[in-house]
DNA sequence: AAGGATATGTTCGGTATCGAACCATATTTG
DNA sequence: CAAATATGGTTCGATACCGAACATATCCTT
């Protein structure tokens, strides 16, 4: 059980030097991030920033009528809430939960003190431009792949950031994901279990072929994923 | 003449305290940024950040089948290059020349420098903030959002990136921009030009009632010109 | 003035996604 | 155990956009 409480866990933690790392550890604090908890809401000054460690969080933005899309997808690998140490407080998105797990925070203050501090800040400053690409790449996947290939891209960039093969996830939660019809996710998951790449049932679903799965993708996986390996290269190769 | 060499029409450097600007001004540049201009290609190693003047410059992602989408417009309130002072040094997009204008550079070596001293990074990355607000609002949009609510949105973009009412763009440059087909924009456009919004002919596009566009454009305009002015208070407003 | 190039308008059939309604099964709750 | 709920599957017509082909109009060059 201990082992979960390792901060380590997180992929930036882990790239700290020694030093900087003991200046950490003391600030941090363990929180647990159940299925569907806001980590913060549009508009909302911020008062952490999250480092999952096994929790998948979103950042979505939701439309004045309600419907939503996400805009990128933060893992073990980033930061939950990167507007506090960006200098603007808030952002006009909402974090949510989007598979349940652990991780730490830090409060608003400590870590707006480390960002003052030169070796962090670059590093902080490379993991949110892997996100403006994830953004980027977002956009432009939702301007030309077909629901199939987004499928594919989502449950690769999912998997990436979870260990095993696995993932705790309705259909209709991926819909809003996607910012499609629950329909639509329905059809494009039942080609891809008709292909060998998945199984699911009720929530849980299985990859069974990666290399299938990323076959079938657009390009925008690997724009997303290569964008990540070459600004963080200490990250752990999925 | 003279006028337009005025890099101070950047409202970054406008907003610049004077001990600063004045390190900064022997080190510009300036250049002529004609239309379809590349300022930096995907994945090339940038050797300048490029402060637009009265140019636009477009960031967009352009496919392995050579379609393209734009994820952000940068006007001369904003930076082309922000992966510099990031710290990737690249980025999966390229920058093109939208609207012809002019503009000016630093080295790279010289924004780095200049990056590493705490008043000018705090809003260096404020305005990177704005810019990922502006990348994940057209995610959004391009999920959710009709062709004529897009188009809407750009021109709006466009004009509070330039000064008038009238932008030389053609519906074949917006098609590429928008990332969908020239056909289409002509519809749009002329749905537009019908309700009295805007005027057109070859290249020129004239916007008759800016209120009517902002009435007619989605949500995604004023997220990301909300952002703007609350990021950068000192900006002009439009 | 003629001819070519550029920019815009129109049409038609095809397709992906939408919106809505409904059903079937599995899981949870009382 | 029965009822309620959650999840996934199916269908149908509507629609927005695509791909392609072609027509028209304006500007530029010579």
């Amino acid at each position: 059980m201990t082992a979960t409480f390792d901060p380590k866990k997180n992929q930036l933690f882990a790239a700290l030097p020694d030093a900087e790392w003991r200046r950490w550890l003391p600030q941090l604090e363990w929180v647990n991030l159940p299925l569907g908890m806001v980590l913060y809401e549009s508009g909302i000054t911020l008062d952490h920033v999250y480092f999952p460690t096994t929790a998948i969080v979103s950042l979505l933005y939701v439309m004045e009528n309600g419907a939503s899309a996400e805009i990128a997808v933060v893992g073990n690998e980033g930061i939950v809430g990167v507007s506090l140490f960006m200098g603007g407080e808030s952002t006009p998105s909402r974090a949510v939960v989007q598979s349940a797990g652990e991780g730490f925070r830090l409060r608003a203050a400590a870590i707006k003190e480390e960002f003052k501090r030169a070796p962090v800040l670059h590093l902080l400053l490379r993991y949110t431009q892997a996100l403006i690409t994830q953004m980027a790449q977002t956009a432009v996947c939702n301007r030309h792949h077909s629901l199939d290939q987004q499928l594919c891209r989502w449950l690769l960039l999912s998997l990436d950031r979870l260990m095993g093969y696995e993932l705790v996830m309705t259909q209709e939660l991926i819909a809003n994901m996607l910012g499609v019809r629950r329909e639509g996710v329905t059809e494009a998951a039942l080609k891809l279990q008709k292909a060998g790449l998945i199984r699911y049932s009720r929530g849980r679903i299985t990859v069974l072929d990666r290399t299938g799965l990323e076959a079938l993708s657009c390009e925008c996986y690997a724009v997303v994923k290569n964008e990540y390996d070459r600004l963080l290269p200490a990250r752990i190769a999925v």
